[in-house]
RNA sequence: GCCCACAUAGCUCAGUAGGUAGAGCACUUCCUUGGUAAGGAAGAGGUCACCGGUUCGAAUCCGGUUGUGGGCUCCA
């Protein structure tokens, strides 16, 4: 018999007859590897453990630790979900099933939907096939005969999956009375799927496409072995008590009412403080690097929004109000304003770049079903700017910007993941435009030396641009900081620069945002934070409780003399036990109580507790405003 | 906008054979003056989201509207 030699990851080389599989190499490394083998690697691509090796071939054994085991458990667990609708609802259409961050999913068309108690079926279902520990096989078949195979199931979706595939052969998966058309790999036999939960149901359109058929979607998460999890759903439970919506409500920071209307923030005091510390933030940082502040008009006449396209292309978002005859829309983005800026007067090479900035606040009618929190709402406030240069200032600019949403990011302590995004097929501007302004998002990306993703086509029809996501507490991303480079606007407005040579030429125009919108920037602090805000951003720093009524004229005098200070400071003098008050601010989670008893009258000092529960030195009312100073300037 | 679920006191929630509402916390008053996460007592508080229907009678059943949650699509 023939041998073959093959490679492992550690360079060695193992020889094996002809026709040995990925699972005949785990054997020959040792039964216990064999055992653990659940897929393996062939020159690097995953693949069963039954796919054979050929000679001069790299191998590698995966097992549950190996860290590409998690996407095959999850994938061939939505087989066996897949498996267990099909027996219990048998007129249900599988669709696809993938494995994704979190666990997986399966669509299925069936004519109801599925409620909560077919959930618990399915996962009863899904636990008597993984018991009967069904083998998992792979089959090759051609195009038109899995097309024939599917159609005589009335897999209608499949069918269509095979068609616009437009292979020569393809490969199904079956387990027990279950086929599937799948690339594979998948785990040896159900009994692998070893811990799994179903977790939610929800619609979702046939290939993501509203005008389709609308399925039913049912997520679930499955890990290597029980423990996990367990792990898992309970981070899952600590992630909800970090929901900014519950801590909203919690810290009294902001409420939405329905007689005021869905995605609109009421911002209550320790909200508007927090805001209004991000703004002033914004401010500072901005004139440091050469913004103007700028500020333009809620509403605009609905001919300026024609001239920009708005009302062609965005209106069904706008609000248009009708006022002794003349329309109006209420502004969704802040540029036009920042535009008629440049327009009012002559500008010169010498004058750029300008950089207008705006906290600029905007009114957008998103769709009902997409609103959440503050993450996404109606009516929020954009740090926005609009920076209007010349083609060689570009590159700079940009790499300005990212360096300034670096800066930000690491005072706030977020890591975040940024993507490119490149021309669409339905654009507008020249070749060499897109190219230009593309390099220069690519450079500067590169010059961050931050990984980064690159989304072809996924640029607005106006220019390319960068957005940089953010993660709330239950780690779905969300969008914050946007680089746009923008072809249209200054067309549209011909805006125009004199040149050394003194032509007149069309200047560049960026449109970003650092923080993006502070409603959904908030959002995702309170998250990052569990609500602990840094003393800087604490909209309560300090408060001072006393221990009995006897101290009231001493705490009255050290809260007129800290809040004189500027130190946002809140008194509790009321007629409660300490421990009483020590537990309602620490459930406000303030950064420091400040105890207040006969001791401390007597000498003239405080004593701070921070909200950890750790007492520092008594110190004077003086010596404490420092040290909030201090921490406030380190931004702490 | 689409699919599913949900909506009871300020908050968290009971109220599952239709017979006009309950608890804990919070709130008010009184007692208590107590040194680091809940002292005690009494009281007040709801047209059960809204509109309509079925019924002798609806928080409960049905329809619609609004809002919320999980997704899809879209997006800061």
């Amino acid at each position: 018999m023939n041998e073959i030699k093959v490679t492992l990851p550690d360079g060695s080389q193992r020889t094996l007859p002809e026709g040995a599989t990925i699972y005949d190499l785990a054997a020959s490394i040792g039964t216990g590897l064999a055992k653990a083998a659940i897929a393996g690697k062939i020159n690097g691509q995953p693949v069963d453990t039954f796919a054979k090796l050929s000679d001069g071939v790299k191998a590698e054994i995966i097992t549950e630790k190996s860290p590409e085991a998690l996407e095959i458990i999850r994938h061939s667990t939505s087989h066996l979900m897949a498996q267990a609708v099909k027996q219990l609802f048998p007129k249900a259409k599988v669709t696809i099933g993938p494995a994704i961050e979190t666990g997986f999913y399966y669509d299925f068309d069936n004519e109801n939907p599925f409620t909560p108690e077919d959930l618990e079926k399915i996962e009863a279902k899904m636990h008597d096939l993984a018991k009967a520990n069904l083998k998992i096989e792979r089959k090759e078949l051609s195009s038109a005969e899995a097309i024939e195979l599917f159609k005589g199931m009335g897999e209608d979706y499949k069918v269509e999956l095979i068609t616009d595939l437009g292979a020569e052969t393809v490969s199904l998966y079956s387990q027990g009375d279950f086929v599937d058309l799948c690339r594979g790999p998948h785990l040896p036999s159900t009994s692998w799927c070893k811990a799994f939960k179903l977790t939610s149901i929800a619609g979702a359109y046939w290939r993501g496409d509203e005008k389709r058929a609308m399925l039913q979607r049912v997520y679930g998460t499955a890990f290597a072995d029980k423990k996990e999890l367990e792990a898992y759903l309970a981070r899952i439970e600590e992630a909800k008590k970090r929901d900014h919506r519950k801590l909203g409500r919690e810290l009294d920071l902001f409420s939405f009412s329905d007689e005021v209307g869905a995605g609109l923030v009421i911002w209550h005091p320790k909200g508007a403080m927090l805001r209004t510390i991000l703004e002033d933030f914004e401010r500072k940082e901005h004139l440091k690097r050469g913004y103007d502040i700028v500020l333009g008009p809620q509403i605009l006449k609905t001919e300026l929004w024609q001239r920009s396209g708005h009302y062609e292309n965005y209106r069904e978002n706008m609000y248009f109000t009708t006022v002794d005859e003349q329309g109006y829309g209420v502004k969704p983005m802040n540029c036009l304003a920042h535009m008629m800026i440049y327009k009012s007067s002559l500008r010169s090479y010498r004058d750029l770049p300008l950089r207008y900035f705006e906290l600029g606040t905007v009114h957008r009618h998103e769709r009902a079903g997409v609103l959440h929190g503050l993450l996404r709402v109606r009516g929020f406030t954009q740090d926005d700017a609009h920076i209007l240069c010349t083609p060689e200032q570009l590159d700079a600019e940009i790499k300005g910007v990212l360096s300034f949403v670096s800066d930000v990011m690491g005072i706030f302590g977020f890591d975040y993941e940024m993507e490119l995004s490149t021309r669409p097929e339905k654009s507008i501007g020249s070749d060499e435009a897109w190219e230009l302004a593309t390099n220069a998002l690519l450079s500067a990306l590169k010059d961050s030396g931050r990984p980064f993703e690159i989304n072809e086509g996924d640029g607005a029809f106006y220019g390319p641009k960068i957005d940089i996501k953010l993660r709330d507490a239950l780690d779905r991303r969300w969008q914050c900081a946007t680089i746009q480079c923008d072809f249209t606007l200054p067309e549209r407005f011909e805006l125009t620069y004199v040149d050394a040579d003194g032509e007149k030429k069309r200047p560049v125009m960026v449109h970003r945002v650092i923080l993006g919108a502070i409603e959904r920037f908030i959002g995702v602090l309170i998250e990052h934070f569990a609500g602990s805000f840094p003393t800087w951003l604490a909209p309560v720093q300090a408060v001072i409780v006393t221990v009995t009524d006897n101290q009231i004229p001493f705490a009255e005098a050290v809260f007129n003399q800290l809040r004189a200070a500027g130190v946002r400071v809140q008194k509790d003098i009321r007629n409660e036990k300490l421990g009483f008050k020590i537990r309602e601010a620490q459930l406000q989670k303030v950064p420091y109580m400040l105890v207040i008893g006969d001791k401390e009258v007597e000498s003239g000092m405080v004593t701070p507790r921070f909200r950890d529960g750790k007492n520092l030195d008594g110190m004077t009312p003086d010596q404490f405003i420092s040290f909030i100073q201090n921490e406030v300037k380190s931004y702490r």
